[in-house]
DNA sequence: CGCGGTTTTGAGAATCCTCAAAACCAGTGG
DNA sequence: CCACTGGTTTTGAGGATTCTCAAAACCGCG
């Protein structure tokens, strides 16, 4: 893979990485740090579709389609290893095993974006909220030096609600019965997880084992 | 691909092809005809994820992954073009181009994955319903024959509504207004859209090109 | 004709939303 | 050191959307 890595990339918190409707010749791996990614919807509306950990790959969509269809934002500072777009097919005809593993990867989110759809179309708001800190914790567990996380999640509330579909008043009300469970704590800009199992049956959701997961 | 094509498989309507939980030795292509693929939850509530038509790919997630996350079922008679998971490190070391293809369709169903998330979480009911029916108009348009469709689309307000994440009820009424407004029309087990684009407005989405896609 | 699946309608209730404003906190500049 | 600012969390109140329950109408099919 060090054949075709072109650079690393360090970003802050807050920088949107890749944006909607772009065309960079780039797209990425996440060595370190968290992010998002999202769409927005005319008026302004925002939906987010998923988070980034390090292992991760940003912007394959471009890479294969033409155009990037959603935004990618760093939650921390992120560090992020460059590949060029163009580089994709040398890469599949020579490297089959990393072929593997980045569809291996792409499978992989599909089956989240599932569980995400199951969520925030069946599930009520706290459920929702029960399976997304579930899942978030899950995925950080085993990252949390890499992502760049100390003890709690770098999320607002509003990237909850953004992430759930629902208002952020509502999810505020929401978080809060969590809270009285003793489920989960708010911090100013941060979550922290204090009983996941707890969280997983309130939500009705088993993580499924992740299996051996590439890191490319 | 005709070397690791096993044989073919023909169902009926109704039929579930790949259940949750399964870990059945194949995967498949449609050669013909439409199926949707979904999940539930433990007390019934179920979400439909997306619908299948000739040229998808189906239980790419149970061939990389371990497991089958969610159920497929037919919505017509369905011609099925059979591999074996087991023939799929060989197909990427072998070739190349049909690994790409196969990475390519994954990425498109993110794609589309991502459009579906945004809706459910963001948009009105009236305008899920737009953008579902501009959305079904438009991917069964090019395949109408192969699809094996009429006319209509061969889905119940039933399907709509658990696509949607709405309940029945109120999916009526909101099918209901678009009628009144000459977008669509009702038959029995049936959709006629009447106008696409109209309902694209009305939903604010705007289809992507598609290029070209690999039929496997 | 009767049956199961689908569409339609009405009514009341629960969930969730918008509007509005206050409280809180970290960081910034004076 | 303190006041100010912007972002975040919190709360209340009324309203809109969407849900559940219930039942009727409709349709193709055996």
């Amino acid at each position: 893979m060090e054949g075709f890595k072109k650079g690393e990339l360090i970003t802050d918190r807050g920088t949107t990485i890749v944006a909607q409707a772009s065309h960079g010749p780039h797209f990425y791996t996440v060595l370190s740090g968290m992010a998002f990614r999202y769409k927005l919807l005319e008026d302004g509306r925002r939906q987010i579709l998923n988070y980034l950990f390090p292992g991760d790959l940003m912007g394959l969509q471009s890479a294969l389609l033409d155009e990037m269809q959603h935004s990618v934002e760093a939650l921390t500072p992120m560090k992020l290893c460059i590949f060029e777009k163009e580089k994709i097919g040398e890469l599949y005809r020579k490297h089959a095993g990393l072929a593997y593993d980045i569809t291996w990867i792409a499978a992989q989110e599909e089956r989240i974006l599932d569980e995400h759809l199951l969520s925030v179309g069946r599930r009520s708001a706290i459920e929702r909220a029960a399976y997304l800190l579930a899942f978030l914790s899950m995925r950080a567990k085993s990252l949390r030096r890499q992502a760049g996380i100390n003890g709690a999640l770098p999320i607002t509330q509003t990237h909850v609600a953004d992430t759930l579909g629902l208002s952020i008043v509502h999810t505020n009300k929401t978080l809060r019965k969590l809270q009285q469970r003793g489920m989960v704590r708010w911090l100013e800009r941060g979550c922290e997880i204090l009983d996941e199992t707890g969280l997983q049956e309130l939500a009705g959701w088993e993580a499924s084992p992740a299996g051996r997961r590439p890191f490319i």
